[in-house]
RNA sequence: GGAGAGGUGGCCGAGUCCGGUUGAAGGCGCUCCCCUGCUAAGGGAGUAAGGGUUAACAGCUCUUCGUGGGUUCAAAUCCCACCCUCUCCGCCA
């Protein structure tokens, strides 16, 4: 959420800035009018309250010299102005809500950078990568998707072949869980904790291992952005209000909710392993082929809180943590940077990863990496005390993620496929899947006899 | 799920029965100063956050003792609801 006094002082700069998002304003301008009623009331109310603290030191001097009269005219006068004092409580409160609610609704302010546009079509393609194969990787060269850089083998889409293959079955996912779910077996489902696994100790280095609750109250949901404005695309456990997280940077964000921390122990770095649930309500018919599009997957997720002086270096490294991951297992991808119009809610900048699916024909975004600046951490209410100086100040939030299974693994199995129904192991997988190079038609193991 | 005990500042811990100079004793920690050959010890001062006003992190003022309501002239203290922690019982991977 955007600072009051921010949008107080430079209401016009505030809503320049939003514009740049497509964002026309009108919660903005209400924002403000509701906040300079609630300035004089605060005022009024404090004025009341003042004088009931004064009169009420009175009567208790009168009380203990036994002036009972004089008490109980001073306690009248006093019990007045309460109600004075109440009424305007009642209206403070309806008017914080209101703000609240606005401000709630109201998007990050995108970083002065960020690229302009207004849909997805606008962003900037900052780079492309093609791994070696057989020769060597090149940068930033013009990839069109139908360039024979790919063998006729590897054009053919994972739903296709891996549900063959026996490692895939979306067919009794659906008879157990619902269109949208997906079911690893086999060596499939031994890819998929490879590559968790993978994602963990690629960046166990810097990043603390958390394993996090995966359903959480409203109120985290709320404070890292997810509701109530997205509310159609989370799961709800409606009896005991608890919500199965979309992703690992709900937890992980509001690790140190309403904390103070020590400027020193800045920038913390956190990671995790978490299953994600989306409903994915606006998406019903879209990308429903396959792993494109799940309700429920695994991802790795990459978090930091900072200063503000370190988030611009941490977002460059949270980037090259997600892109390195990608890099490492032998997959062609592209860095997006993701225009104004096209920003998360929360978002102040935001770079995308997105794999090439041979198979698919399709870039799949895998990762999305964020800088929130305060925009979080203002709703989670983390702060850190400088180590010079007074006061607090709302810590920075970044994060990304640094592996996300099903398209990863789409990716992988499409590229990595081999003529006749076999898949090679990506180097960096081989030690997660003890030592298997390639992978064949799953057949299950037999009772033992 | 049943029964009970608790939640006070960076930490520990008084105060709660019997409401009022208690934003909160005392201790620890931390910061600064003094003293002291070094060390140890000692002496003094300071040490919450948020809101409003303001040029001001000067002053004034309001709020905050788990959270939210209520009673009262006045609430850490009385009443109600909820959350969390701990102990015992039950259930359970």
């Amino acid at each position: 959420m955007l600072e009051i006094h921010k949008i107080r002082s430079h209401p016009d700069k505030v809503a320049a800035a939003l514009a740049r998002r497509g964002d026309d304003g009108l919660a903005l301008g209400e924002v403000i009018k509701l906040d300079s009623e609630r300035l004089q009331r605060i005022h009024d109310r404090d004025a009341a309250r003042q004088k009931i603290n004064e009169l009420s030191r009175q009567v208790r001097k009168l009380r203990q010299s036994n002036r009972v009269a004089e008490a109980e005219s001073i306690q009248l006068e006093s019990r007045q102005l309460g109600q004075v004092e109440q009424l305007h409580n009642h209206r403070i409160a309806e008017l914080d809500e209101a703000i609240h609610d606005l401000l709630l609704h109201v998007p990050n302010t995108p970083a002065p950078d960020c690229p302009t546009g207004q849909t997805e079509a606008d962003n900037p393609v900052l780079r492309t990568h093609r791994a070696a194969r057989g020769g060597t990787s090149r940068e930033n060269q013009s990839l069109a998707c139908e360039e024979p850089a790919f063998r006729e083998y590897q054009r053919v889409p994972h739903w296709e072949f891996a549900v063959e293959m026996g490692i895939l079955d979306l067919e009794r996912a659906a008879k157990i869980s619902g269109a949208m779910f997906a079911m690893f077996r086999g060596a499939g489902a031994v890819l998929a904790r490879a590559l968790v696994s993978f994602g963990l100790d690629r960046n166990s280095d810097l990043y603390e291992e958390v394993l996090p609750p995966s359903l959480v109250r409203r109120d985290t949901m709320v404070r890292t952005g997810h509701l109530p404005k997205f509310v159609d695309d989370a799961y709800e456990i409606a009896r005991d209000d608890l919500w199965p997280i979309p992703t690992g940077e709900v937890p992980l964000t509001s690790l140190c909710e309403d904390e103070i921390l020590a400027e020193e122990d800045l920038p913390m770095r956190f990671m995790a392993a978490t299953p994600c649930y989306r409903r994915e309500a606006g998406s019903a018919g879209r990308d429903t082929r396959g792993l494109l599009r799940v309700h429920e997957f695994q991802k790795v997720e990459i978090l930091a809180y900072a200063t503000a002086e370190q988030a611009a270096p941490l977002h460059d490294e949270l980037l090259e943590r997600a892109e390195g991951a990608v890099r490492d297992l032998g997959l062609d991808y592209r860095i997006i940077d993701i225009c104004t119009g096209d920003l998360g809610n929360s978002s102040a900048r935001t770079f995308d990863v997105e794999v090439y699916a041979p198979g698919a024909d399709r870039w799949l975004e895998c990762s999305s990496v964020s800088w929130f600046g305060d925009y979080q951490a203002r709703r989670a209410n983390i702060r850190y005390r400088p180590s010079q100086g007074r006061g607090t100040h709302f810590v920075h939030t970044l994060n990304g993620s640094a592996v996300a299974v099903p398209r990863l693994w789409a990716a992988i199995v499409e590229t990595y496929r081999q003529p006749g129904n076999e898949i090679a192991v990506p180097e960096v997988l081989r030690p997660y899947m003890g030592g298997l190079k390639v992978i064949s038609v799953n057949v299950p193991p037999s009772s033992a006899t």
